[in-house]
DNA sequence: GATGAATGAGTGTTCATTCAT
DNA sequence: GATGAATGAACACTCATTCAT
């Protein structure tokens, strides 16, 4: 039944969608390469997530490579900037600064697929050290510096104890970004229950409660 | 590979062999995995860096991925008891064992070939989640719940406030974890000099600082 | 591509379409199939070299086989029939049709593009026999016949020595075609110089001293 | 019948002949990159005649391009040294030389699968201009050099009219080479009989009656 | 008619694995 | 036991061809 051949190919076999097609091809990729690492993806694989055929994942990216490029590139800067802005619109104490950080950490990194790109990084790394440095450069050192600023800040305005406050950011950051990417690897295999929200809760705690003065 | 279900669990994982071999092949798998990952390492690169060919490492591990299995279970048991032992015979405060147990950790793992296990099981999580598992179970768990007994020992003797003990544990292990993944990934490429030692001296302070009770 | 022996000899050889397009196309192909041979040649190159987009030669074409058999047609018969009545109308000596049709391949093949075709045919013929027998049959046998009849004409009117007129128009037209294909293949990459007059020049005073008479 | 497993793999899967491989799959490269041109030819097919899998291939030559360069190298130095040899310790007229040498044109080249690269090294002059060069200057330009000097030792005797060797030599070697082309191409499917012995008999007539002092 | 985005079959190359030596 | 030549399945990438616009 149904041998109509109006119904045997019901809809288009595609579709134009030049605009579109780099961003879906990229998160594919995100996702893929997150999943079972640059080596382990298959082109197929990134472009049947993406919904198109691997020829046209050719179209939009010289190579695999290049593909894994582009899409660093573009995850990664909005988000930095977003973060720059924020600390410097921020009125309000340092504790309170770090506690807004934190919260948006989880609520926009940990959350979404962004959360990918640390354990892809570090997981490629050795693979693309050039990359790595990009991103080293790109990311890391400047969100440490933000943080260490804002450590900074609380030391001065009296709130924290006298710190370095570059190793002191280190100790704040490296929390975070375990979380992300133990969310992105064994999270789904622990049986163990666990609740992100609350582990920064207690780690927010802890470590205000540590740089706190105690007069 | 690894796309097939039914082998991310072989039926037998790994096996031991003869005398000394194994141990070089399994080293020289251990560095090569961690930097290339496992898709992106080559059997031969493990063969030539072991100082064998190619055939050899099929004389003592089935194939890539039992040499995978194999490097795991025999580099983490022997770890995890150390740790346990320890903890048991320690006599003193919870704070000066936290303190022994993090310069231990310096001292055998992150001095060590043995950090770039946590860097590859991570990476790795998604292209072989049966070995994944037993990880988590054999190590992280058993590793999490070392810590929490010490700080429940130290909320018991008044040393700690009160707090969940689990969740303190993983904020005091993540750090720890991410210097392990960090010194295997992304430490020799970032160029703002970083002393680990003194990272931990700090952690150290904050959390026992943090944890402390203010009387 | 053409392993299939159904391919070599397709039904609808060529086809001719409107206007100027075609000839433009023709005239890319030419060049570039001559330049890189017809598998080295991709279909986005003739189009862009003939300035329309790859669709607008499938609009003229029905493949990359039929673009390559109009080609060969469209250049080759106008050639053979102007070099055939020629002939028919020269009056003098049989030395001196020689001449002129010498001087005739110069200023007509090996000057212009269609000096291509020669190598083209031959470079190709193993993958395009049929193309090439046709090629045989309108060219190269009817080039044969003409300079055999030249010949003949020089023995009957007694300028030259009784020879087999065959072979002698083989030994002649020899070093004419050659120097078609040194021309569109090696000649520009050899440092030694070389004048293509002079060559003919020569060539034809050996062959004709050879052939004449010597009382 | 003959399910008896003694019988069901009669012979070895396969051999080691690591000396004889790299002659067999070049022998089966020139083949077949004459046949089909070099981008035609699949490495399976050049595997397939050499009697190994692509995977063997790929043992003795870097790549696709490799092999093509070994095949020149190895095919066409030896002939040159021949050939320079040949002359060097010839005894006699010129003209018996220049007839020697046809001779072993015909025997060495003509007859043999050595024939091919003429074809070869002319089709892909544009895809290899690199290549093409180390050719001329390695075969064409030295076998012009020999038989120009083979003219001087002519004209020097007495035997041959005062003429300008290099382009005589040109002239004589033009129909040795296209002959070498036309039998590696059209030859087999050109329906008129025609014999290269004759041909080349009736060459050397014209040219050296034409050569030859007519006092 | 013309375009160029999309397709998918085809090929060069790699590499885990086997096995004759 | 050890070797490394040989295999063959897998995958990155290309490009002739199609077809929605």
């Amino acid at each position: 039944m149904f041998k109509n051949p109006k119904y045997s190919c019901p809809v288009v076999r595609w579709q134009r969608r030049k605009e579109a097609r780099p961003g879906e091809i990229i998160d594919a990729a995100l996702e893929l390469f997150c999943e079972k690492g640059f080596a382990g993806t298959r082109m197929d694989d990134v472009a049947r997530r993406a919904g198109v055929t691997k020829g046209t994942v050719y179209l939009y990216f010289k190579n695999k490579e290049a593909l894994f490029y582009a899409l660093v590139n573009e995850m990664v800067v909005p988000q930095v900037e977003r973060a720059e802005n924020m600390i410097t619109n921020h009125a309000g104490s340092a504790a309170s600064l770090i506690e807004v950080l934190i919260q948006q950490w989880q609520q926009n990194i940990i959350k979404t697929k962004l959360s990918g790109i640390p354990k892809l990084i570090i997981s490629e790394s050795g693979n693309f050290p050039e990359l790595a440095k990009f991103y080293i450069e790109t990311v890391i050192q400047r969100g440490r510096k933000m943080m260490a600023r804002v450590i900074e800040k609380g030391i001065e305005r009296g709130e924290f104890i006298k710190c370095d406050a570059d190793y002191v950011s280190r100790v704040l950051l490296a929390p975070m970004v375990f979380t992300a990417i133990w969310e992105r690897s064994l999270a789904s295999l622990d049986n163990e229950t666990y609740d992100v929200e609350k582990f920064f809760k207690i780690q927010l705690e802890i470590m205000l409660h540590g740089l706190t003065k105690t007069n």
